[in-house]
DNA sequence: AGAGGATCGTTTGAGATCAAACTACTTGCG
DNA sequence: CGCAAGTAGTTTGATCTCAAACGATCCTCT
Protein backbone atom coordinates (compact mmCIF):
# COMPACT_ATOMS: atom_id res chain seq x y z
CA UNK A 1 0.00 0.00 0.00
CA UNK A 2 2.14 3.06 0.94
CA UNK A 3 5.28 3.24 -0.34
CA UNK A 4 8.24 0.29 0.11
CA UNK A 5 10.53 1.20 2.82
CA UNK A 6 14.40 1.36 1.36
CA UNK A 7 15.41 -1.50 3.44
CA UNK A 8 19.39 -2.42 2.17
CA UNK A 9 21.63 0.65 2.09
CA UNK A 10 25.21 -0.08 0.67
CA UNK A 11 27.72 1.50 1.80
CA UNK A 12 30.27 2.99 -1.16
CA UNK A 13 32.06 -0.63 -1.55
CA UNK A 14 28.40 -1.62 -2.64
CA UNK A 15 28.36 -3.99 0.48
CA UNK A 16 25.16 -4.30 2.00
CA UNK A 17 24.96 -2.47 5.35
CA UNK A 18 22.57 -3.50 7.76
CA UNK A 19 19.47 -1.67 7.65
CA UNK A 20 17.39 -0.37 10.47
CA UNK A 21 14.65 -2.07 10.90
CA UNK A 22 11.16 -1.18 12.03
CA UNK A 23 10.42 -3.12 15.19
CA UNK A 24 6.76 -1.67 15.73
CA UNK A 25 4.86 -1.73 19.06
CA UNK A 26 7.18 -5.08 19.49
CA UNK A 27 9.88 -2.53 20.61
CA UNK A 28 7.69 -1.57 23.54
CA UNK A 29 6.44 -4.88 24.43
CA UNK A 30 8.01 -6.84 27.62
CA UNK A 31 6.80 -10.59 25.89
CA UNK A 32 9.39 -9.43 23.06
CA UNK A 33 12.28 -8.30 24.43
CA UNK A 34 12.23 -10.95 27.15
CA UNK A 35 12.72 -13.32 24.39
CA UNK A 36 15.38 -11.50 23.09
CA UNK A 37 17.37 -11.10 26.43
CA UNK A 38 16.84 -14.57 27.52
CA UNK A 39 18.59 -15.93 24.06
CA UNK A 40 20.94 -13.59 24.35
CA UNK A 41 21.85 -14.65 27.84
CA UNK A 42 21.73 -18.02 26.90
CA UNK A 43 23.54 -17.80 24.20
CA UNK A 44 26.73 -16.14 26.30
CA UNK A 45 26.25 -18.80 28.79
CA UNK A 46 25.62 -21.69 25.72
CA UNK A 47 29.36 -20.83 25.20
CA UNK A 48 30.79 -20.82 28.25
CA UNK A 49 29.62 -24.26 29.19
CA UNK A 50 30.44 -25.31 26.10
CA UNK A 51 34.16 -25.16 27.01
CA UNK A 52 33.84 -26.82 30.03
CA UNK A 53 31.91 -29.85 27.95
CA UNK A 54 28.44 -29.50 29.17
CA UNK A 55 25.10 -27.80 27.76
CA UNK A 56 23.70 -25.38 29.43
CA UNK A 57 20.29 -27.77 30.05
CA UNK A 58 22.18 -29.99 32.18
CA UNK A 59 23.25 -26.94 34.30
CA UNK A 60 20.31 -26.68 36.15
CA UNK A 61 19.25 -30.31 36.27
CA UNK A 62 23.20 -30.97 37.89
CA UNK A 63 22.26 -28.31 40.70
CA UNK A 64 18.69 -29.49 41.46
CA UNK A 65 20.09 -32.91 42.04
CA UNK A 66 23.24 -31.65 43.76
CA UNK A 67 20.74 -29.42 46.26
CA UNK A 68 17.95 -31.48 46.82
CA UNK A 69 19.64 -35.56 47.10
CA UNK A 70 16.89 -37.98 46.76
CA UNK A 71 14.70 -36.02 43.93
CA UNK A 72 12.35 -37.61 42.16
CA UNK A 73 12.03 -37.06 38.38
CA UNK A 74 8.68 -35.69 38.16
CA UNK A 75 9.87 -33.44 41.18
CA UNK A 76 12.96 -32.19 39.29
CA UNK A 77 10.96 -31.83 36.08
CA UNK A 78 8.14 -29.35 37.55
CA UNK A 79 10.88 -27.95 39.19
CA UNK A 80 13.09 -27.02 36.32
CA UNK A 81 9.85 -26.22 34.62
CA UNK A 82 10.65 -28.82 31.82
CA UNK A 83 7.96 -32.19 30.95
CA UNK A 84 9.20 -34.98 32.80
CA UNK A 85 9.46 -36.96 29.12
CA UNK A 86 11.99 -34.16 28.60
CA UNK A 87 14.14 -35.35 31.25
CA UNK A 88 14.52 -39.10 29.89
CA UNK A 89 17.25 -38.75 28.20
CA UNK A 90 18.90 -36.14 29.88
CA UNK A 91 18.74 -38.11 33.22
CA UNK A 92 20.61 -41.54 31.26
CA UNK A 93 23.07 -39.11 30.06
CA UNK A 94 24.27 -38.03 33.49
CA UNK A 95 23.87 -41.85 34.58
CA UNK A 96 25.76 -42.93 31.95
CA UNK A 97 28.64 -40.64 32.25
CA UNK A 98 28.96 -41.31 35.60
CA UNK A 99 27.51 -37.97 36.90
CA UNK A 100 24.18 -39.31 38.57
CA UNK A 101 23.37 -42.00 40.60
CA UNK A 102 19.62 -43.30 40.20
CA UNK A 103 18.23 -45.87 42.41
CA UNK A 104 14.42 -46.86 42.96
CA UNK A 105 12.59 -45.41 45.69
CA UNK A 106 11.69 -48.66 48.55
CA UNK A 107 8.48 -47.33 49.31
CA UNK A 108 7.34 -46.56 45.65
CA UNK A 109 8.89 -48.85 43.14
CA UNK A 110 7.85 -46.57 40.14
CA UNK A 111 9.85 -43.53 41.13
CA UNK A 112 14.12 -42.94 41.56
CA UNK A 113 15.62 -41.56 43.61
CA UNK A 114 18.44 -39.16 42.48
CA UNK A 115 21.86 -37.99 43.40
CA UNK A 116 24.99 -36.97 42.68
CA UNK A 117 28.28 -38.73 42.63
CA UNK A 118 31.55 -37.81 43.28
CA UNK A 119 32.07 -36.74 40.04
CA UNK A 120 28.78 -35.27 39.35
CA UNK A 121 29.43 -32.99 42.19
CA UNK A 122 33.10 -31.81 40.52
CA UNK A 123 31.50 -31.51 37.19
CA UNK A 124 28.98 -28.86 39.11
CA UNK A 125 31.37 -27.19 40.92
CA UNK A 126 33.29 -26.21 37.47
CA UNK A 127 29.94 -25.32 35.94
CA UNK A 128 29.05 -23.40 39.45
CA UNK A 129 32.23 -21.13 38.73
CA UNK A 130 31.62 -21.00 34.90
CA UNK A 131 27.67 -19.39 35.91
CA UNK A 132 29.41 -17.52 38.22
CA UNK A 133 31.40 -15.54 35.28
CA UNK A 134 28.24 -15.02 33.57
CA UNK A 135 26.32 -13.95 36.18
CA UNK A 136 28.92 -11.12 37.19
CA UNK A 137 28.61 -9.72 33.08
CA UNK A 138 24.90 -9.79 33.38
CA UNK A 139 25.48 -7.57 36.58
CA UNK A 140 27.28 -5.57 34.95
CA UNK A 141 25.04 -4.45 32.38
CA UNK A 142 21.79 -4.58 34.60
CA UNK A 143 23.79 -2.30 37.32
CA UNK A 144 24.08 -2.69 40.63
CA UNK A 145 21.37 -0.65 41.92
CA UNK A 146 18.18 -1.81 39.14
CA UNK A 147 19.21 -5.56 40.15
CA UNK A 148 17.08 -6.45 43.08
CA UNK A 149 14.30 -5.11 41.43
CA UNK A 150 15.18 -6.64 38.10
CA UNK A 151 15.10 -10.17 39.85
CA UNK A 152 11.97 -9.45 41.89
CA UNK A 153 10.17 -8.69 38.42
CA UNK A 154 11.26 -11.50 36.99
CA UNK A 155 10.29 -13.72 39.72
CA UNK A 156 6.67 -12.60 39.86
CA UNK A 157 6.09 -13.09 36.24
CA UNK A 158 7.33 -16.72 36.54
CA UNK A 159 5.04 -16.68 39.43
CA UNK A 160 2.07 -14.88 38.24
CA UNK A 161 1.47 -15.58 34.96
CA UNK A 162 -2.08 -17.64 34.77
CA UNK B 1 27.23 -36.22 51.85
CA UNK B 2 24.77 -34.79 54.20
CA UNK B 3 21.73 -36.50 55.24
CA UNK B 4 19.32 -37.06 52.47
CA UNK B 5 16.50 -34.39 53.21
CA UNK B 6 13.30 -35.30 52.78
CA UNK B 7 11.37 -33.90 49.36
CA UNK B 8 8.07 -35.97 49.62
CA UNK B 9 5.43 -35.22 52.00
CA UNK B 10 2.64 -36.86 52.03
CA UNK B 11 -1.10 -35.92 53.49
CA UNK B 12 -3.57 -37.20 55.45
CA UNK B 13 -4.56 -39.30 52.79
CA UNK B 14 -0.94 -40.34 52.11
CA UNK B 15 -0.98 -38.47 48.12
CA UNK B 16 1.95 -36.78 47.47
CA UNK B 17 2.09 -32.87 47.94
CA UNK B 18 4.43 -30.75 46.08
CA UNK B 19 7.67 -30.62 47.78
CA UNK B 20 9.32 -26.88 48.56
CA UNK B 21 12.51 -27.19 46.35
CA UNK B 22 16.15 -25.74 47.24
CA UNK B 23 17.43 -24.00 44.26
CA UNK B 24 20.34 -23.48 45.94
CA UNK B 25 21.71 -20.24 44.13
CA UNK B 26 19.81 -20.53 41.17
CA UNK B 27 17.76 -18.49 43.62
CA UNK B 28 19.46 -15.61 42.99
CA UNK B 29 21.04 -15.95 39.55
CA UNK B 30 19.57 -13.43 36.78
CA UNK B 31 20.23 -16.06 34.04
CA UNK B 32 17.96 -18.56 35.78
CA UNK B 33 14.91 -16.48 36.62
CA UNK B 34 15.15 -14.89 32.82
CA UNK B 35 14.53 -18.03 31.64
CA UNK B 36 11.77 -19.20 34.25
CA UNK B 37 9.87 -15.47 33.34
CA UNK B 38 10.41 -16.09 29.60
CA UNK B 39 8.76 -19.94 29.56
CA UNK B 40 6.41 -18.79 31.46
CA UNK B 41 5.29 -15.34 29.27
CA UNK B 42 5.80 -17.79 26.01
CA UNK B 43 3.26 -20.38 27.65
CA UNK B 44 0.90 -17.52 28.30
CA UNK B 45 0.99 -15.64 24.99
CA UNK B 46 1.28 -19.56 22.63
CA UNK B 47 -2.41 -20.12 24.57
CA UNK B 48 -4.19 -16.54 23.85
CA UNK B 49 -2.59 -16.62 19.67
CA UNK B 50 -3.86 -20.78 19.96
CA UNK B 51 -7.30 -18.88 20.06
CA UNK B 52 -6.61 -17.02 16.51
CA UNK B 53 -4.83 -20.65 14.96
CA UNK B 54 -1.40 -18.96 15.18
CA UNK B 55 1.61 -19.97 16.54
CA UNK B 56 3.95 -17.54 18.83
CA UNK B 57 6.46 -17.63 16.73
CA UNK B 58 4.48 -16.47 13.50
CA UNK B 59 3.69 -12.84 15.07
CA UNK B 60 6.91 -11.26 15.07
CA UNK B 61 7.37 -12.61 11.89
CA UNK B 62 4.19 -10.94 10.20
CA UNK B 63 4.26 -7.64 12.61
CA UNK B 64 8.28 -7.69 11.28
CA UNK B 65 7.05 -7.81 7.45
CA UNK B 66 4.09 -5.79 8.00
CA UNK B 67 6.46 -3.13 9.13
CA UNK B 68 9.10 -3.38 6.37
CA UNK B 69 7.57 -4.25 3.30
CA UNK B 70 10.51 -5.53 1.07
CA UNK B 71 12.43 -6.95 3.64
CA UNK B 72 14.66 -10.00 2.83
CA UNK B 73 14.90 -12.79 4.62
CA UNK B 74 17.95 -12.93 5.96
CA UNK B 75 17.02 -9.20 7.23
CA UNK B 76 13.93 -10.68 8.63
CA UNK B 77 16.37 -14.00 10.69
CA UNK B 78 18.10 -10.92 12.10
CA UNK B 79 15.75 -8.73 13.86
CA UNK B 80 13.97 -11.81 14.87
CA UNK B 81 17.00 -13.74 16.19
CA UNK B 82 17.27 -16.94 14.08
CA UNK B 83 19.04 -17.96 12.31
CA UNK B 84 18.00 -17.38 8.59
CA UNK B 85 17.23 -21.50 7.93
CA UNK B 86 14.54 -21.50 10.69
CA UNK B 87 12.82 -19.49 8.55
CA UNK B 88 12.53 -21.26 5.59
CA UNK B 89 9.71 -23.09 6.42
CA UNK B 90 7.81 -20.39 8.38
CA UNK B 91 7.91 -18.45 5.07
CA UNK B 92 6.72 -21.41 3.11
CA UNK B 93 3.77 -22.00 4.74
CA UNK B 94 2.95 -18.21 5.62
CA UNK B 95 3.00 -17.69 1.32
CA UNK B 96 0.76 -21.24 1.37
CA UNK B 97 -1.95 -19.53 3.34
CA UNK B 98 -1.81 -16.42 1.51
CA UNK B 99 -0.57 -14.17 4.29
CA UNK B 100 2.79 -13.10 3.14
CA UNK B 101 4.11 -12.37 -0.87
CA UNK B 102 7.34 -13.02 -1.40
CA UNK B 103 8.72 -11.55 -4.92
CA UNK B 104 12.24 -12.00 -6.39
CA UNK B 105 14.08 -8.50 -6.23
CA UNK B 106 14.71 -6.81 -9.72
CA UNK B 107 18.48 -5.75 -8.18
CA UNK B 108 19.64 -9.13 -6.43
CA UNK B 109 17.58 -12.10 -7.71
CA UNK B 110 19.02 -14.37 -4.60
CA UNK B 111 16.84 -12.58 -2.65
CA UNK B 112 13.26 -12.31 -2.54
CA UNK B 113 10.97 -9.14 -0.64
CA UNK B 114 8.26 -10.22 1.54
CA UNK B 115 5.52 -8.43 2.17
CA UNK B 116 1.60 -9.11 3.51
CA UNK B 117 -1.03 -9.32 1.53
CA UNK B 118 -4.70 -7.85 2.88
CA UNK B 119 -5.19 -11.25 4.74
CA UNK B 120 -1.97 -11.10 6.07
CA UNK B 121 -2.39 -7.57 7.27
CA UNK B 122 -6.00 -8.49 8.53
CA UNK B 123 -4.48 -12.03 10.68
CA UNK B 124 -1.81 -9.49 11.73
CA UNK B 125 -3.95 -6.63 13.14
CA UNK B 126 -5.72 -9.44 15.28
CA UNK B 127 -2.17 -10.87 16.80
CA UNK B 128 -2.12 -7.39 17.67
CA UNK B 129 -4.81 -7.51 19.51
CA UNK B 130 -4.19 -10.99 21.64
CA UNK B 131 -0.49 -9.34 21.96
CA UNK B 132 -2.15 -6.23 23.81
CA UNK B 133 -3.87 -8.21 25.95
CA UNK B 134 -1.54 -10.13 27.26
CA UNK B 135 1.08 -7.01 27.36
CA UNK B 136 -1.87 -5.58 30.06
CA UNK B 137 -1.73 -8.78 32.07
CA UNK B 138 2.02 -8.75 32.18
CA UNK B 139 2.02 -5.11 32.81
CA UNK B 140 0.08 -5.80 35.83
CA UNK B 141 2.56 -8.13 37.39
CA UNK B 142 5.55 -5.46 36.76
CA UNK B 143 3.88 -2.53 37.99
CA UNK B 144 3.50 1.16 36.42
CA UNK B 145 6.36 2.24 37.95
CA UNK B 146 8.61 -0.19 37.15
CA UNK B 147 8.09 -1.19 33.60
CA UNK B 148 9.86 1.67 31.69
CA UNK B 149 13.06 0.18 33.91
CA UNK B 150 12.93 -3.28 33.59
CA UNK B 151 12.36 -2.83 29.73
CA UNK B 152 15.62 -0.78 29.80
CA UNK B 153 17.35 -3.74 31.21
CA UNK B 154 15.70 -6.55 28.60
CA UNK B 155 17.28 -4.55 26.03
CA UNK B 156 20.41 -3.92 27.26
CA UNK B 157 20.54 -7.53 28.10
CA UNK B 158 19.80 -8.10 24.81
CA UNK B 159 22.29 -5.62 23.04
CA UNK B 160 25.28 -6.01 25.32
CA UNK B 161 26.19 -9.95 26.25
CA UNK B 162 28.96 -10.54 23.85
C1' DA C 1 35.61 -10.51 -19.67
C1' DG C 2 36.52 -13.86 -16.11
C1' DA C 3 38.14 -15.97 -11.73
C1' DG C 4 37.66 -15.90 -6.80
C1' DG C 5 35.18 -14.78 -2.99
C1' DA C 6 30.97 -13.23 -0.67
C1' DT C 7 25.93 -13.52 0.00
C1' DC C 8 20.79 -15.31 -0.30
C1' DG C 9 17.97 -18.81 0.52
C1' DT C 10 17.52 -23.95 0.89
C1' DT C 11 18.64 -28.58 2.38
C1' DT C 12 20.20 -31.76 5.70
C1' DG C 13 21.37 -33.58 10.18
C1' DA C 14 21.42 -33.12 15.05
C1' DG C 15 19.37 -31.77 19.46
C1' DA C 16 15.82 -30.03 22.64
C1' DT C 17 11.25 -29.79 23.84
C1' DC C 18 6.25 -30.89 24.42
C1' DA C 19 1.98 -33.64 24.48
C1' DA C 20 -0.29 -37.86 24.34
C1' DA C 21 -0.25 -42.83 24.63
C1' DC C 22 1.77 -46.48 27.10
C1' DT C 23 3.86 -49.71 31.17
C1' DA C 24 4.46 -50.75 35.60
C1' DC C 25 3.24 -49.86 39.99
C1' DT C 26 0.41 -47.89 43.83
C1' DT C 27 -3.65 -46.12 46.20
C1' DG C 28 -8.63 -45.75 47.22
C1' DC C 29 -12.78 -47.85 48.05
C1' DG C 30 -16.23 -51.25 48.23
C1' DC D 1 -9.15 -58.97 49.09
C1' DG D 2 -9.77 -57.03 44.33
C1' DC D 3 -10.83 -53.76 40.87
C1' DA D 4 -10.89 -48.84 39.31
C1' DA D 5 -8.36 -44.78 39.28
C1' DG D 6 -4.18 -42.33 39.81
C1' DT D 7 0.97 -41.70 39.41
C1' DA D 8 6.25 -42.33 37.84
C1' DG D 9 8.79 -42.78 34.15
C1' DT D 10 9.31 -44.06 29.11
C1' DT D 11 8.20 -44.10 24.25
C1' DT D 12 6.59 -41.98 20.18
C1' DG D 13 5.52 -38.33 16.99
C1' DA D 14 5.56 -33.54 16.05
C1' DT D 15 7.64 -28.93 16.09
C1' DC D 16 11.23 -25.66 16.43
C1' DT D 17 15.81 -24.43 16.33
C1' DC D 18 20.75 -24.16 14.90
C1' DA D 19 24.94 -25.08 12.21
C1' DA D 20 27.20 -26.62 8.23
C1' DA D 21 27.17 -27.61 3.38
C1' DC D 22 25.24 -26.38 -0.96
C1' DG D 23 23.60 -24.07 -5.63
C1' DA D 24 22.60 -19.83 -7.59
C1' DT D 25 23.70 -15.26 -7.99
C1' DC D 26 26.34 -11.12 -7.19
C1' DC D 27 30.55 -8.30 -6.46
C1' DT D 28 35.52 -7.18 -6.83
C1' DC D 29 39.64 -6.98 -9.01
C1' DT D 30 42.72 -7.73 -12.52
Amino acid sequence: MAGEKRLVRRNKNGAPVPASVDFGPLAGWVGFNLRMAQEAAFQAFSRRSHDIGESPGRFATLMLIGRNPGISQTELSLANGRDKSSLTPVVEDLVRRGLVERKRMDLDRRAYRLSLTAAGQKTLASMVRAARRHERVLDGIIGARDRARFLDVLKRIAAQVE
